[in-house]
DNA sequence: TTTTCCCGCCACAAG
DNA sequence: CTTGTGGCGGGAAAA
């Protein structure tokens, strides 16, 4: 047993395909990774699918989730600003708002999950105004919707389907009522209101999966489970701060990440396509890196104290996503931390995760750091480093 | 088996 | 027309 990881059958075969690396999440961690410093004001499509190796259909999802949030905002074609988590507080704020607003009183109780079968979301109800579009008008008396705020969710016409307007929703329902937990059924039915067709239901969580994967990667949101432990669900943890990787690092990475970024080449990101590949050799016995059990449940509590979001400055101070409320029943549980998980997908080389110069370099920070934490949390050194904090 | 959810077809809006 | 955006759901990996 050479690797930890996954409790796969037997000898490791080839590794195939795998999933894992490919999803939405890791995608948007390192998406963040690559956008969250200071200095970055503009985002194109083009520029981070390419950085990242996938197609650009991946980016809108991010890109749309993001917004949703307020880190960032579209400007042009093929382009967006970015404005970073700081802009969160505020977007939280107007969702709740909003969320209050219309016809969202949802009323939970911390143990009971009530919902009226009358209908439900779709915020856009509001004023009545039929609004019967275009055909001259000429002088409308309450045209109003200037956006105020940015981003305002009315104004919207048809195309605004989905994505965009259900992140918005399933935050609402979190920040619009007690409930701290949801599950994604849960949250299809009450965004939905309606339906009992399997299908469209079907459709929603599908779409609720992928929202709450990039919001978990943003540390908005944790997966755990029901409070009777027993049906995955998701834990609004607001925001805390850091978005996985919070340690700015130095400049040779930012150097690392401006390299020429040439157009017909892109990055080898193979498209090892889904199914059964064969798997190509490429299995180098390179870094093996033993990961140490974490499960110590001693690093978990410590930086809870005292949360300021100023992220930003130098230093480590990893969010393992940790259960700050720590209210779980049974330890263990599948105690994936986002962390372990990344630094499981970068370190093995074995298999390609998305490459580039900049996530090895980026790993490289990240090692040093994470040795620091280490170090610190258990009393006892990995290496013979020692860091000098008292 | 069920749950999670990636992939990419293809509709439709912009150039 | 071409290109940019993104619904939507099949079906395969993961649990």
């Amino acid at each position: 047993m050479a690797l930890s990881s996954p409790p796969e059958s037997s000898s490791s075969l080839h590794h195939s395909y795998s999933r894992k690396q490919k999803s939405l999440g890791l995608l948007c961690t390192n998406f963040l990774a690559l956008y969250n410093r200071e200095g970055i004001e503009t985002v194109g499509l083009d520029d981070a699918a390419t950085k990242l190796g996938v197609e650009r259909r991946r980016i809108y999802d991010i890109v749309n989730v993001l917004e949703s949030v307020g880190v960032l905002t579209r400007r042009a074609k093929n382009q967006y600003t970015w404005k970073g988590f700081d802009a969160i507080p505020a977007a939280l704020k107007e969702l709740q708002e909003e969320g209050a607003k219309d016809t969202f009183h949802r009323f939970y109780t911390n143990e009971n999950v009530k919902v009226s079968d009358d209908e439900d979301d779709d915020e856009e109800s509001s004023q009545p105004s039929s609004q019967t579009d275009s055909s001259k008008a000429g002088s409308l008396p309450q045209t109003s919707d200037s956006s105020k705020i940015g981003w305002s969710c009315v104004t919207d016409n048809r195309r605004e389907k989905s994505l965009g307007l259900l992140t918005q929703n399933f935050i609402k329902l979190f920040v619009c009522s007690e409930a701290r937990i949801i599950s994604l059924d849960e949250a299809a039915k009450l965004l939905l209101g309606d339906a009992h067709n399997t299908s469209i239901m079907r459709t929603k969580v599908r779409r609720l999966y992928d929202i709450a994967n990039v919001l978990s990667s943003m540390n908005l949101i944790e997966k755990t489970h029901t409070l009777d432990s027993r049906k995955p669900a998701f834990k609004w943890l607001g925001y805390n701060g850091e978005p996985t990787f919070t340690f700015t690092l130095s400049n040779d990475l930012m150097q690392a990440e401006s390299r020429k970024r040439v157009f017909g080449t892109d990055i080898t990101n193979v498209n090892v396509k889904r199914s059964k590949t064969h798997e190509n050799a490429a299995s180098e016995r390179t870094l093996k890196m033993k990961k140490h059990a974490v499960e110590e449940s001693s690093c978990n509590k410590s930086f809870d104290t005292t949360h300021e979001s100023r992220h930003g400055s130098r230093g480590y101070q990893f969010g393992p996503f940790a259960p700050a409320t720590g209210t779980y029943p049974t330890a263990t549980l599948d105690d994936n931390s986002r962390r372990a998980f990344d630094v499981e997908n970068l370190v093995s080389d074995y298999r390609p995760s998305y490459q580039n110069q900049v996530l090895k370099d980026l790993f490289a920070h990240y090692m040093d750091a994470w040795k620091e934490w280490y170090s610190e949390v258990t009393k006892k050194d990995p290496l013979p480093n020692t860091s000098p904090h008292h």
